[in-house]
DNA sequence: CCGGATCCCAGTCGATACTG
DNA sequence: CAGTATCGACTGGGATCCGG
């Protein structure tokens, strides 16, 4: 995500083992898999959090920042940027004496805030199954 | 997720840096954050591919191979041990002449496959909007 | 208060070659 | 067929310092 690239557009273009002539339907192109969309959008390591907080109202970049645990100012800043970029926030500054700056969630977020949340109700309930099988896994060999 | 490690326990321990003491609550511990527990099971580069095929019912490595486009041997084994790891997927070893090896979901997917799917629907359906405001965000420096 | 600019390591992924 | 092994490139992201 850190330098305008956010690896929807990483496309490899056919390289010359293209077994088979490809009639050139291939431009920038993404990724034609839905999820992999998704996750370039908010997959990282933070903009799912800012999502998260976010989605409980308009923060301040502090407040954002005091509420993620752990994330840098530089990548705080980052991510919302690209939350931005991606039409997922908007960002509003206000001219005040001390700047002023308030993150918000846009329209768009509203329709996946449902699966997100269901995903991580998953998360939750199955994390001792999964911390079961890993340790079985790993107990394996 | 390459060598054991799916990032979900990639603890930075609090190095030198600690303003403060830490008290030492701090063990291996995992993000406390369900939604980042997702991402670390499925958020890499192709395991929810893999996911998405298998959807469709069981496969063998070759097919898998074939059908995600893109994705190298190493990458594919790499995701698969990870998937069967977390009691995602199952492998299953047939002792044929021509060695045989089928890959199938467990009953743990079938909760997520639903807003798995929400997530993609949303990515196909927003596309447009998404380009569009990248595109004015691009324009505007 | 809200960032931007730099430095740099660790992890991720791809290419390639080899094996039971 | 179904992997492993090795190498190298790229990049995400943390630390730190600077600026409006």
């Amino acid at each position: 995500m850190s330098q305008r690239n956010t690896g929807i557009t990483e496309q490899v273009t056919p390289p010359p083992s293209a077994r088979a002539a490809r009639i050139a339907a291939d431009a920038v192109e993404i990724p034609d898999c839905p999820l992999r969309e998704v996750l370039a959008l908010i997959g990282d390591k933070w903009s799912a959090q800012v999502l998260v907080v976010l989605g409980e109202g308009p923060r301040r970049f502090t407040e954002l920042e005091r509420a993620i645990e752990g994330v840098s100012r530089r990548m705080l800043t980052l991510s919302l940027r690209n939350l931005e970029r991606n039409g997922l926030v908007t960002r509003t500054v206000h001219p005040d004496a001390p700047p002023r700056v308030e993150y918000a969630t846009t329209p768009l977020i509203d329709e996946i805030r449902e699966p997100l949340e269901a995903l991580a109700a998953w998360a939750d309930r199955n994390r001792p199954a999964i911390a079961a099988a890993r340790h079985a896994y790993d107990s394996g060999r």
